[in-house]
DNA sequence: GTTATGACTCCAG
DNA sequence: ACTGGAGCCATAA
């Protein structure tokens, strides 16, 4: 709850709160936060950007299961120290996406 | 209110 | 599989 106590604007909270509850070892898509919150894959993009330092940002990854760019290839490492499955170089969806509808 | 930018996603070649 | 172009929405100036 240390983002709480800050100001942010409704829309920031909303995808802050989405990501923090992205357990260990699984990933979601900025698409899929995108519509949790109402918006756009973009938005959540620059509210992450925002906020690195505060949230699981390497838990967010593209649609295809590419991991977020930015900064070299430092989100790799952090997913393979979460348990998170990689294939190839990319997040294994299959099992790795969250929530996991059904499963 | 308008313009520009960005850690995105989809479609076509 | 990779690249380029267009669409999407929130934030900042």
């Amino acid at each position: 709850m240390a983002k709480s106590t800050h100001s942010v604007s409704s829309f920031a909270r909303s995808v802050l709160d989405v990501v923090d509850r992205i357990p260990q070892g699984r990933v979601m898509s900025y698409g899929a936060i995108a519509d949790q919150v109402g918006g756009s894959a973009r938005s959540v993009g620059g509210v992450l950007s925002a906020w690195s330092e505060e949230t699981n940002w390497h838990r967010v990854v593209y649609a295809d299961g590419t991991p977020a760019s930015c900064h070299g290839n430092s989100a790799s490492g952090l997913l393979i120290d979460e348990e998170v499955p990689l294939l190839n170089g990319r997040v294994d969806l299959t099992r790795a996406r969250w929530p996991d509808n059904g499963r």
